[in-house]
DNA sequence: GGCTTACCATACGCAACAGTATGGAGACCT
DNA sequence: AGGTCTCCATACTGTTGCGTATGGTAAGCC
């Protein structure tokens, strides 16, 4: 099941790692002390040696996850060339990759917890932040580059809740491959 | 403090309302039987007489909630005669409206829940229909006007959680402003 | 004036979780 | 070989919140 289960003595990092992959699948109100432990087949006896609460796993792990993110996408399309290619390929990327994003709309569900809030809040201004330079270098000015990001990003996290909670049916691969056609069409400036 | 509260006998919907309230102020998890036997000056015995459970209860409210909302915004706006006037007017009285967002957010950020679920949905569904068909009347086509309408809706949707979330700072108000000006803009059709 | 109905209080049981106290077993040094 | 440190099991306490059982009281029939 999971790939850190079969061990005999265990980390911080084990238990952090475990709690992504929960919070993953079931999101951060199952990442239950008692649960994590029957995971890696052990009990909460272990779990309170290695950390001082249940929140203090969290946010070890929330911090562990905003990492990882750090040198996520940016990194990888950072190297275009052309900024309106690059920001093309920021959109296409974000879209076809569905995985990073289940993490993400997990944590969106939580935004109640208050270990989950601040790091959501770097996250997010981190890459609007991103968004609005390369938005800028493609020709936007200052303000409009700005309001473009906030745009672009609003509709991300949005359209990420609207589809994974089922508040809209999930479309078909052709239809959602058209729709990203489209928010390209309406949210990159066209070619200088 | 609350309007339903100095009443000797209570009825189901007194019940409904409160919970309504509660949901507005703290969300649907602080919505416990205790609490809002507490606010409205009883105790749990009343609530049992009234409801089977606690989830007999959220259907109920959220039940009543659609119903005003259905009844709400499309309503004011749709005697505009102008298709591309009407979509306007849409996104300004959206932008405008904070106190509804306020109900939907708390809603939004409790979809885990079984009975926010499927009330969510249909809401979702309803509007985007609307929105739909209102930026087909103003010019555009089928398909097009499906993939705008889920954008701008996922748009509102995203910036939502955003600011209420706190994961962006809170704008200013002249900068919300030219905010929404700038998705008119990009987001609405130019008068044929 | 008794009887029913509607609404509410009091006092429970119970399950889920967080967190604590304490002891034990193995690895590893010296 | 003895001691120490690390990791874990067991067995508790305490709280929160749902739901139930049962009795009480006021209002309205008959």
């Amino acid at each position: 099941m999971s790939a850190s289960v079969e061990r005999q003595r265990l980390s911080a990092g084990d238990w952090e790692l475990a709690a992504l992959e929960l919070i993953e699948e079931q999101g951060v109100a199952a990442v239950t002390v008692e649960l994590l432990a029957r995971r890696l087949g052990v009990t909460k006896g272990s779990f309170y040696w290695h950390f001082a609460s249940r929140d203090a796993l969290l946010e070890a792990a929330l911090k562990r996850w905003e990492q990882l993110d750090t040198v996520g996408v940016i990194a990888q399309v950072d190297r275009i060339a052309s900024p309106r290619e690059r920001v093309v390929a920021l959109f296409r990327h974000t879209s076809h990759e569905i995985r990073e994003h289940v993490m993400f709309s997990a944590l969106l569900r939580a935004m109640d917890h208050p270990a989950v809030q601040p790091v959501m809040q770097r996250v997010s201004q981190r890459r609007v932040a991103y968004l609005s330079a390369a938005l800028r270098a493609a020709g936007l000015e200052r303000t409009d580059a700005a309001h473009r990001a906030q745009l672009a990003y609003a509709a991300y996290v949005g359209m990420l809740q609207l589809i994974m909670q089922r508040m809209l049916p999930r479309p078909a691969h052709e239809d959602f491959e058209a729709y990203v056609e489209h928010v390209i069409d309406a949210l990159v400036p066209p070619a200088s």
